[in-house]
DNA sequence: GATTTAATTGCAGTTCACGCATAAGATAAA
DNA sequence: TTTATCTTATGCGTGAACTGCAATTAAATC
């Protein structure tokens, strides 16, 4: 009923270099032990496969129809679980990760290069969408990774921190804030001000801060992405709040970001993934680069 | 360094029946075993391939990927093994048999029909040729089994006595022999003559048995076929000495087929196979019905 | 919190596979 | 024919690996 691979092995090994012993040397075993496994298969078979003198080894008619599967398969078998060890030793393979519009652009193209550095050739799909869908994403399965914001509790996920930013005032040099250390939410002239959509996660955070501190805040303009809001404010069109790490110091000429205090409201990047799932070795190590990340964050 | 087929298998039946008790009891072990199976498979290749709770199984990203080659391995090899199987319970299969022309037309026939009843669904690859070609295809091996006369021993050949026939002496009714029970070499009028080729086994060996005895016997008519040399005597053309098996008896109206003596002159046919070489189920099954058909004809 | 279900682990028995040493078979050379 | 040599087969003892039972642990449901 069992199914004896070493014994096919054997068989395969033996009819391709053409002798037992030349086979036991490449199989790194005695020639007895497939003297054994031959016996043993063709007993189960109830047919001889190799027929042979204490001097020659020749393949039997069955034997000869039956090598080119045998080879196939043992080849198959053979790469595949190369492919799995190699996968596992050197973190190689291909992996999903989800991750929200900002962070795509701003944290993860740094580990991106580094990640290929160090394990060149493994390919990373990413999905970069809102926080809702990183979310769902991790959830189901379609990325093994999430970067996003902390969402309720699902038992199914798990998330841990990653780095936190403020959220930051964005204007231009001409404005009349600009020469400040620091600015409030009260500064704030909502006839020049452009904030992100209420439907981004950022901004539903950012409104639950500030309102229980009894601040409400809403906006002129209203846009879908972060490079939008820059985009506006470079022109001129009015200022911004957005997280720090939108704009690197001193990124855009003619552009100045603030601090932005009383409160201080941050935003939290966190990582997801399934909990119960195993991250495959590639997915592993790309973690891993993430989560030094946060380190680097921290210090700073 | 080896390879675990168990643990793959393991880990593909679990993967489809999506837990270790059911799989268990289909493979015939308890779910212990699959266990420790997938366990030392794990281990092995240092990486998780199922993600299991106490409470389900799930595959982890590895094992997706993984899944859909492990299953296409342990299916051929299941296959493979299965008609390895099925060949050697029920001689399944397919074989070539080489045969001297006059065997094919009429003793093969008979038993390739009753090897169809018991067997079928077996293919029987028939090369029909001279004796020496019958031979050298067993020889090389082209064919399993061979259906000959006898040759020069060959250390590599063994040669099976399968049944022998007089030559006879063919005329139609007309002829002035047509009404003896028995006619002798001495008789042969060779300028009616019809013999065949002396290139055919059976001209070789008919012409060194009458030499012994000092009768040389050369005809007017040389043919290649003993269908041809029938036929010529049908028409009128002479008389022939061929082997009795060439016609049944009465089998053609107003031909008479009559013993030849003085002396007789035995065709020897004989089963012919590589001496080392183990036949397949379906040939051996056919070479055993082929020696059946030896006891037939020593009986009569 | 109790119950049920399903995978895991401790333990012990047994089988199985391996390797050493030796035998036996076959070919080639003397 | 005998001998030398090469290659596979076998007897036997050892050790590892696999298995199964029973108890355990963990998750999910009531």
């Amino acid at each position: 009923m069992k199914i004896d691979f070493d014994g096919i092995q054997a068989f395969v090994v033996i009819a391709e270099l053409g002798g037992f012993s030349k086979a036991a040397e490449y199989l790194h075993v005695t020639q007895t032990a497939l003297t054994r496994r031959v016996q043993k298969l063709e007993a189960y078979l109830g047919l001889r496969l190799l027929d042979r003198t204490t001097r020659y080894v020749e393949l039997t008619a069955v034997g000869r129809e039956f090598l080119p599967q045998a080879k196939a398969i043992v080849n198959e078998m053979t790469m595949a679980v190369g492919r799995l060890k190699d996968m596992s030793r050197n973190s190689r393979g291909s992996f999903t990760i989800a991750c929200v519009p900002t962070m795509a652009s701003h944290a993860l193209p740094a580990v991106i290069k580094r990640y290929a550095e160090i394990y060149p050739g493994n390919r990373i799909r990413l999905i970069d969408t809102s926080a809702f869908e990183v979310r769902d994403a991790v959830l189901h399965g379609q990325a093994e990774i999430g970067v996003g914001v902390p969402t309720d509790r699902h038992p199914e996920l798990v998330e841990v921190p990653m780095l936190e930013e403020p959220l930051m005032f964005f204007c231009r040099e001409e404005h009349p804030l600009s020469k400040m250390k620091s600015v409030t939410w009260s500064d704030m002239r909502e006839a020049e001000l452009i904030v992100v959509s209420s439907m981004t996660a950022t901004r539903v955070f950012m409104d639950y801060q500030l309102a229980k501190r009894g601040i409400s805040l809403s906006g002129a303009y209203e846009v879908q992405h972060h490079a939008t809001a820059i985009g506006l404010v470079a022109a001129g069109v009015g200022t911004a709040i957005l997280p720090a790490s939108t704009l690197g110091e001193g990124a855009r000429p003619g552009m100045c970001r603030i601090a932005l205090t009383g409160p201080v409201v941050k935003r939290k990047i966190c990582l997801i993934h399934r909990k119960n799932n195993t991250l495959s070795p590639a997915a592993e190590a790309f973690f891993k680069l993430l989560l030094q990340q946060k380190n680097v964050a921290d210090a700073s």
